[in-house]
DNA sequence: CCGCGGGCCTGAGAGC
DNA sequence: TGCTCTCAGGCCCGCG
């Protein structure tokens, strides 16, 4: 499922309910997710309060009391559920991922306000990890991601910096989370349409020749900007997994432009192009070859 | 350094 | 109905 913008609409869900709540009991329902759990796992995180819920690229992080801070991935099909105390919540409709029944809810947390927080991931590509504060700058999972996105020290001069001399496609760049930390395939694939360049150009067509930002940097940040934000605002997308903390659907899917639309007509004003989808790295590339160059 | 393929998992959808 | 095949918002590792 998740990309930046998927992760942070769960990030703005669960924290009103985990932000200065105590943690009562966290129950493992198997041994792991895609790694095994810590063997303390449950103990640094029962009777504690949580701080503080941040993220950091793909992974929340919520900062405990004790010192101790609880990554967590959602991998690709990983979804948060939040279930308020009997007469405090009205969330409409659920919408469950995948099956109604709650085989594949791998970590419960029942906070001391009633509130019961649950991890559900059919693939498990998830995971969780548990780190002390004052190691998470060497902490492996964290190490080596490029600027967030959003943030202020992603601008076009970063970028093209980041992607001067780089043989490789612009998007590969892009999904390298060393070069910018929470794009995935469907937002890269949406950013390049905006900013009309092609998947295939190479990253290092972003700089000039010392290594100083072009206009194609410019509108691509513009763009990458832009399309975040949107989604952020959107719930995220909705295709298989993602889930709002309430169970509501994300609804950004219907404002993609090129993901999941091959073989339509291509949205830009005056283009008479077709949505062509390719693999690249392993991945599927939507794009309009007619004014993505 | 790079691209590529495989692996980790389950489930949905298409085709037969 | 049911089988087989492909594909899926991520990421890591090893190979050449």
């Amino acid at each position: 499922m998740p990309e930046l913008p998927e992760v942070e609409t769960v990030r703005r869900g669960l924290q009103p309910v985990m932000e200065g709540q105590r943690i009562a009991r966290v129950d493992t329902r198997r041994d792991g997710l895609r790694f095994p759990f810590q063997k303390d796992f449950a103990a640094r995180l029962q009777g504690y309060v949580v701080n503080g819920l941040g993220r950091r690229a793909k992974y929340l992080m919520a900062d405990l009391e004790t010192g101790d801070v609880l990554l967590m991935h959602l991998g690709m099909s990983g979804s948060f559920r939040v279930t308020l105390p009997e007469g405090e919540s009205t969330p409409g409709e659920f919408h469950y991922p995948r099956s109604e029944d709650r085989t594949h809810d791998h970590v419960v947390f029942h906070m001391q306000n009633g509130a019961v927080i649950s991890f559900n991931d059919p693939r498990r590509f998830g995971y969780m990890k548990i780190v002390a504060r004052a190691e998470l700058d060497a902490e492996p999972l964290l190490k080596g991601l490029g600027p967030e996105p959003l943030g202020n020290a992603f601008d076009a001069a970063m970028l093209a910096h980041a992607c001067a001399g780089k043989k490789t496609s612009l998007k590969a760049a892009l999904l390298d989370q060393r070069v910018v930390a929470g794009l995935g395939n469907i937002y890269v694939c949406e950013a390049l349409f905006r900013s009309h360049l092609s998947p295939k150009r190479q990253a290092s067509t972003l700089a000039d020749r010392k290594g100083e930002p072009n206009d194609r940097a410019r509108h691509l940040v513009t763009a990458i900007h832009t399309v975040l934000n949107a989604a952020i605002k959107a719930g995220g997308s909705s295709l298989r997994d993602h889930r709002q903390t309430s169970g509501e659907l994300g609804y950004f899917q219907h404002s993609f432009l090129v993901y999941d639309r091959e073989g339509e007509p291509c949205k830009t004003p005056k283009c008479t192009g077709t949505i062509k989808r390719f693999t690249q790295n392993g991945r599927s590339t939507f794009w309009c070859p007619v004014c993505q160059k």
